[in-house]
DNA sequence: TAGCAGACTTAGTATCGTGCAC
DNA sequence: GTGCACGATACTAAGTCTGCTA
């Protein structure tokens, strides 16, 4: 099942026939293909009978019922709620509102009419206009209401529809006309310079508004900020006065108790660890050892055939890897132990960087004669230039993409660029050309590759082991280390994820006259291919990428830059997980913080203790505006807006349930439905109050201004250090919660993938289920089913061994019900070990562990998990990921604590 | 101070390579 | 020997965040 919301709305005119799938902003997320991926999360996670992150969600009334006299308020404090209403009005001009809206009016204005047109028909359906007349008069109503000076208490799209006057208003509300079903509030009105004195004027006048609201509000409720505000709980409207008692939060005490665990310095299995360490290859060997009885308890006389056939292949096999294992093992010991040096924090990445500079893909190689493309049913000759971007679009025939209809409209409009105008005169219709040959010829020279002799794909592999090791490293001071991605990305189509709009168009071909070089300046210069010369080089050393080029479809910066295995990525990421530790020791004083100022009297204070609330609780990126138009409509945090939640004061047995559906990260969906305090769910609807499915729902936050308000409560903070340190204490209490001593190595590799898996499913790391996932569950089911019968028959015959034993009370007999005795066993555990597998397939079908493995897990914490309960590290971490790790892997013993 | 470019991390998917069953 | 399954690796898109500039 695919997650990602990605199919257009586009009609379809070639190739198979996709279900279409909404993908405009404002459509309803039930209309949308594909379950609720949230919920079958959820699923699991109940069914594996995980234990939920205890980052405290109950015992608030701890914090809240500190409240004094807290209830009492409820009465007569009408006057007083509204006037700290009005101050909280989302109508109050903004500080992101203010340019995000006006950005986005300028945005609207650029859109193309066609465009506009299509997302049109995509809208909520044609309520819309009345929804617009109402929302208008809604505004109109509310400049009226609030004061005079209306027009400056209203902000965004508002803001500037009230300030233009009333012969102005007419006028936006005849254009609106115009513009119904258009949706949404990013549309018309003129925002050129007097829009930009304006909002001078209302942020000046805002300022000293709000100055006089606070004084105002200050005497009225005896506080003089916010945090007395939330001691007394003052001046709080009912709803918001009222919550004590009803939920809880607790986290201050659950962390307080987390602490006091870790203090107390418990360690699990720790006789286990000391007696299980083992070499891996004295494991190993036990095991095969152990395989090869056991297969010879079975079927003696076929396995010891076998066994002498396979003896010579078997010692080669041994001797390949006994090589490879002391090749690692030569390079682990010459690996560059950099965390062992003093690290300096002046900026610079490195003294002496030198490299051959990127390794450029072939150029295109015509197509045979032979094979044609037609237009219109006949056979065309295409210029070299124009059939390359054809042989682009051709390799894909058979993908999703090319039934898009963004796709091969951007293809077509880029390719005709790139046309010669005889053959712009001529192709004028995508649908009316044929590439069924070219995309044949691609796939027969697959094939052709795939069925290649043993020898040539191994001289292949050579050719590019020589190219690996020609370009694939650099020297940096004065070690050797390995570059991440040393080729140019090749020329193609734009593969954008999601509702890319962009999707289709042609990534040209990178030529050195389009790269920078960095290197150090006393290095061997990297030679340009003959004939050409490189766009600049550089000699910076405060940056650690190698080269770098500008791509023409975002027309952003490509780097290369180094492994992750390297210095400079090690190093980075070891700070990372340090940054993340230290916020485990103030984490409880940031989460007193934030709900106090729930109650702030500030709105933006409230957005953003909310926002941040979100991004703890969740996991939520942080959501960094992004240019619309430009890419895919996907969100964070701090960007959601009011059509991606909805608000349920009780729901399945929960009160106050917030339901989350948006597009994140890559398009993939987030779909949760949780139970939040009600502070939290009062300031939701306030903050939703008078807005459009399209308003921002944090319509005074910005990551801009969240990431400075975190700098100043730890130095080094960002919202993204919240969703590190989530996952790595939830991994570390999770470890501790399901990992048992006494399980085998298989059942504790169980527990760890759970331990993993409730990470993934915080951080919302989804995958699609593999295509093959339906067969080889049921070929691992088959095996079970086998190895059942086994068992059955191995019991069966164990009994009548011990039968056979009573009667003669030889020697021979009790050997032999020893030896049933131990075939008996070894079923047993086979079979438990096949059980786990089928159970952690089951539940890893559309979970992605990889990312949060690589990404948020401090790699010590699962090392010293190894270390501690005797599973070998390689059961957990790959070659690849010990050689990211290796820092982690030499420091960390079973004692370690995130 | 907003806006932007640059630098870097995080992310899912495509492809490759290896081991295993038949 | 062949084909399949699956883990490893390659690839590159899409985020976050910082620091400079007007």
């Amino acid at each position: 099942m695919r997650i990602r919301q990605e199919e257009t709305d586009s009609t379809l005119h070639q190739g198979s026939s996709v279900g279409l799938k909404d993908s405009s902003r404002s459509k309803s997320k039930s209309q949308r293909e594909g379950p609720a991926v949230g919920q079958q999360l959820s699923e699991t996670e109940d069914k594996v009978g995980l234990l939920k992150p205890s980052r405290g969600d109950d015992g608030v009334a701890a914090f809240l019922s500190g409240e004094p006299g807290a209830s009492g308020l409820a009465v007569g404090v009408t006057a007083l709620r509204e006037s700290v209403e009005k101050e909280l009005d989302p109508h109050v001009p903004m500080q992101k509102g203010d340019a995000r809206n006006l950005k986005r009016k300028k945005e609207t204005e650029k859109k193309q009419e066609p465009k506009k047109q299509r997302e049109n028909l995509l809208r909520k359906g044609g309520s819309k206009k009345d929804k617009l007349e109402e929302s208008l008069g809604n505004v109109m109503e509310d400049i009226g209401e609030e004061d005079g000076a209306g027009e400056d208490k209203n902000c965004g799209v508002r803001q500037s529809e009230g300030k233009q006057g009333s012969s102005s208003t007419q006028g936006k509300a005849d254009e609106r006309e115009k513009q119904k079903g258009r949706g949404e509030k990013r549309k018309k009105v003129k925002i050129e310079g007097e829009e930009k004195e304006g909002r001078k004027k209302i942020k000046k006048e805002k300022k000293v508004e709000e100055q006089q609201e606070l004084e105002r509000l200050g005497e009225e409720l005896g506080v003089g900020d916010a945090g007395k505000e939330g001691e007394g709980g003052k001046g709080l409207k009912e709803e918001e006065v009222d919550e004590q008692g009803d939920k809880g939060w607790g986290q201050i005490q659950s962390m307080k108790a987390e602490e006091k665990e870790v203090g107390s310095g418990e360690v699990l299995g720790k006789k286990q660890s000391t007696k299980d360490k083992k070499p891996k290859e004295k494991k190993k060997e036990k095991g095969k050892k152990d395989k090869e009885k056991s297969q010879e308890e079975e079927t003696p006389k076929k396995t010891q055939k076998r066994k002498s056939k396979d003896e010579g292949e078997e010692k080669n096999n041994k001797k390949v890897k006994k090589e490879e294992k002391g090749k690692e093992k030569k390079e682990t010991e010459n690996k560059w132990k950099w965390w062992e040096e003093e690290k300096t924090n002046d900026g610079v990445k490195w003294k002496q960087l030198e490299h051959k500079g990127p390794y450029f893909v072939p150029l295109y190689e015509p197509l045979p004669d032979d094979v044609q493309f037609y237009y219109d049913g006949k056979p065309l000759k295409l210029s070299l230039a124009t059939e390359e971007i054809a042989t682009f679009y051709a390799k894909m025939l058979d993908h999703e993409y090319t039934t898009k209809e963004i796709f091969q409209n951007n293809f077509f409009n880029d390719w005709r660029k790139e046309m010669t105008p005889q053959e712009q005169e001529i192709i004028k219709q995508l649908d009316k050309c044929d590439f069924r040959e070219i995309h044949k010829y691609f796939v027969d020279k697959n094939e052709a590759r795939k069925a290649l002799s043993k020898e040539e794909k191994q001289k292949l592999k050579e050719e590019a082991d020589k190219i690996q090791e020609e370009y694939g490293y650099c020297i940096l001071d004065g070690h050797r280390e390995k570059i991440g991605n040393f080729k140019t990305e090749p020329p193609g189509l734009f593969r954008g994820r999601g509702d890319h709009p962009k999707m289709g168009m042609l990534k040209k071909r990178i030529m050195p006259e389009d790269v920078i070089i960095n290197c150090s300046k006393d290095s061997k210069i990297p030679e340009p291919p003959v004939g050409h010369k490189w766009k600049e080089v550089r000699f910076d050393n405060t940056v650690t990428w190698l080269a770098s080029w500008t791509e023409n479809i975002q027309n952003s910066l490509k780097y290369i830059m180094l492994n992750p295995s390297s210095k400079l990525k090690g190093e980075k990421d070891w700070q990372k997980f340090e940054v993340a530790r230290k916020l485990k020791d103030v984490v409880h004083k940031i989460r007193a913080q934030y709900q106090a100022d729930w109650k702030s009297k500030e709105m933006k204070k409230r957005q953003r203790a909310v926002a941040l609330y979100f991004i703890d609780k969740l996991a939520l990126r942080a959501g960094n505006e992004k240019e619309e138009g430009e890419t895919a409509d996907t969100v964070g945090c701090c960007s959601l807006r009011v059509e991606h939640i909805k608000l349920h004061s009780k729901l399945d047995g929960q009160e106050h349930v917030v339901e989350f559906d948006f597009l994140g990260k890559d398009s993939i969906r987030y779909y949760n439905k949780v139970s939040v305090e009600k502070p939290v769910f009062k300031n939701l609807q306030l903050f939703m109050k008078n807005k459009d499915p399209g308003d921002d729902l944090f319509d005074r936050l910005s990551t801009a201004v969240l990431n400075k308000h975190l700098q100043k409560l730890m130095n080094g903070l960002t919202a993204k250090v919240f969703r590190t340190y989530n996952a790595s204490i939830t991994l570390q209490e999770q470890l501790k919660a399901l990992t048992n001593p006494e399980d085998s190595v298989a059942g504790k590799l169980l527990s760890y993938n759970r331990a993993n898996r409730a990470v993934a499913i915080l951080c919302n790391h989804q995958r699609s289920t593999p295509k093959t996932f339906e067969k080889s569950m049921q070929n691992l089911q088959t095996k079970i089913d086998a190895k059942k019968e086994q068992l059955e028959k191995a019991q069966q015959e164990l009994e009548e061994a011990e039968d056979e034993f009573k009667d003669k009370k030889d020697a021979k007999a009790e050997a032999n019900v020893q030896k049933k005795k131990k075939l008996l066993e070894r079923l047993k555990e086979q079979l438990a070990k096949l059980n786990v597998q089928a159970t952690d397939k089951e539940e890893n079908k559309q979970i992605a562990l990889g990312t949060s493995k690589l990404n948020y897990l401090d790699p010590r914490i699962s090392i010293a998990w190894c270390k501690k309960f005797g599973v070998p590290i390689e059961k957990i971490f790959n070659k690849t990921q010990r050689e990211k790790f290796a820092w982690a892997i030499d420091m960390t013993d079973e004692d370690f604590e995130f």
